[in-house]
DNA sequence: TTAGAAATTGAATATATATTCAGAATACCA
DNA sequence: TGGTATTCTGAATATATATTCAATTTCTAA
C-alpha cells in the first residue's frame, strides 16, 4: 500500500522531469524540429522509456502547454481575487504576468506561438482542454475592465478589446527582453507599462500650445 | 532578344504563382506541416518543376518571408514620408497596417510566428535579408517616436519600447480580428487603437472625485 | 534469496515527405 | 517541318524521425 504509493511517486516525477526536458526542447526548436530522441536524453530515459510515459510526442506537448497554462491562469486569478480595485487589479496581473513570464521564459516561447492568432505552429489545435483555460484567463482580464468600466475608472470601450491592447503590449514587451538578452523584467518594466497602458503615448498637454 | 525577355516573363511569374500559392499553403498549415505537394497542387505544377523554380522548401519560404516584409515595410515608409508631423505619422503608420494585413491576411499569420520573439516556426533562423528589413521597419518607426519626444508631444521615454507597444497593441488586435473571422479592421479599428495609445485607458478625470 | 512484476532499453520498423532525375511534352527557330 | 533547347512531369530515392517491442535490468515481497 505504502508500496503502491512509493511507485505511484516516482512516476510522478519522472513524468515531470520529461516534461521539463521537453519544455526546454520545445522551446528552443519548436514542435516539430524537436525531436523525442533528444527530450529523452535530455531527461534521461531511453525513448522506449518516453512511451510508457506518454502516449506521443504530441501529448507531451498538449500535457505541458497545460500545465503551465494552468498554472500561470492560476497566478493571475488569485491575484485579481486579492485585490478589489479595478485600476490595482490590472497594475497587478501586469506584474504578475511579467514575473510569471520571467520565471518561465521557455514557456513564454510555447505560449505565444500557441496563442497568437492560431496555432499553425501546434501539431494541430491546441486541445479543448488548453484552449478552455486560455478563454478562461482572457475572461477573467476583461472582467475586471468591465468592471472598471462601470466604475467609469477606465475609458468605455470594449473590455475585450481593452486585453487585447494588456496582452499585446506585454507580450511585445516579454518577447524583447527575452530576444535581448532577458533584463530585469519584473523590476523597472511594470511601472512603464502602466505608465503606458493607463496613460497613453501622448505627452501630457503641459507644454503644447 | 524579345524572345529572350518572353521567357523570362513567363518564368518569373510562374515563381509568384508558386510563391502565392506556398502563402496560403503555409498560412494555413505552418512550415512543417505544409508539404511541397501541396504547394505544387495549388500553383498546378508538378513538383519537380517547382524544384526548377526554387532550391527548396525553405528557399521558397524565405523569399516569400522576404517579399512581403519588404512590401510591407515600403508601405509604411511611403506612409511616414508624406507626413511631418509625428501624431500624424503615428496615426499613419497603425492604418497603414491594418490595411495592409486586412489585405494579407495569410501573411500574417506567417509575420507573427516569423517575428514574434524569435522564430522556432521558421526552418531555422529567417535569413539575413528578412531580418534586415524588420529591423529597419522598427528603426523607422523608433525614429518617428524620437523626433515625437523630441518635439515633446510623445511621453518621455525609449522609443523602442513605445514602438513595442505600438506594435503589440496592433498585433494583438489584428490577430484577434483574423481570429474571429476577419471583420473590418480598417474601418473602426485604427480610430480605437489611436484612442488607446494616445490616451490610455484611464478614462478622462471628469467624473471621478 | 528468489520468483515474478514493473520499469527501462535501444535497435528495428513504419511512415512521411523532401528532393532527384530520366524521360515526355512543349516552344522556338531555320 | 524537323531539330534543338527548354520546361515540365511524377515515380523512384533518400532521409529523417516517431513509434514499437523483444530483451534486459531493477525492484518488491515472501
Amino acid at each position: 500500500m505504502a508500496e503502491r504509493s512509493r511507485r505511484e511517486r516516482e512516476r510522478e516525477r519522472h513524468r515531470r522531469e520529461v516534461l521539463e526536458a521537453a519544455e526546454a526542447v520545445f522551446a528552443q526548436k519548436g514542435f516539430y524540429r524537436a525531436t523525442v530522441q533528444e527530450i529523452a536524453e535530455r531527461a534521461e530515459f531511453a525513448v522506449g522509456t518516453i512511451y510508457t510515459m506518454f502516449e506521443s510526442k504530441k501529448a507531451i506537448y498538449y500535457e505541458l502547454v497545460q500545465m503551465r497554462a494552468r498554472e500561470y491562469t492560476e497566478s493571475v486569478r488569485e491575484t485579481i481575487r486579492q485585490l478589489t480595485d479595478p485600476r490595482e487589479q490590472i497594475r497587478a496581473v501586469v506584474a504578475a504576468k511579467l514575473k510569471f513570464f520571467e520565471e518561465n521564459q521557455q514557456f513564454f516561447r510555447i505560449f505565444t506561438s500557441a496563442t497568437s492568432g492560431e496555432d499553425r505552429e501546434a501539431p494541430f489545435a491546441l486541445s479543448e482542454e488548453a484552449r478552455k483555460v486560455y478563454a478562461d484567463y482572457m475572461r477573467m482580464v476583461s472582467d475586471v475592465f468591465r468592471e472598471g468600466i462601470r466604475q467609469k475608472v477606465f475609458v468605455q470601450m470594449n473590455p475585450l478589446l481593452l486585453t487585447l491592447a494588456l496582452e499585446g503590449i506585454t507580450n511585445s514587451t516579454i518577447a524583447h527582453s527575452i530576444h535581448t538578452g532577458g533584463e530585469k523584467l519584473a523590476e523597472a518594466t511594470p511601472e512603464r507599462i502602466e505608465r503606458l497602458l493607463f496613460g497613453g503615448i501622448l505627452a501630457r498637454q503641459d507644454p503644447q500650445s
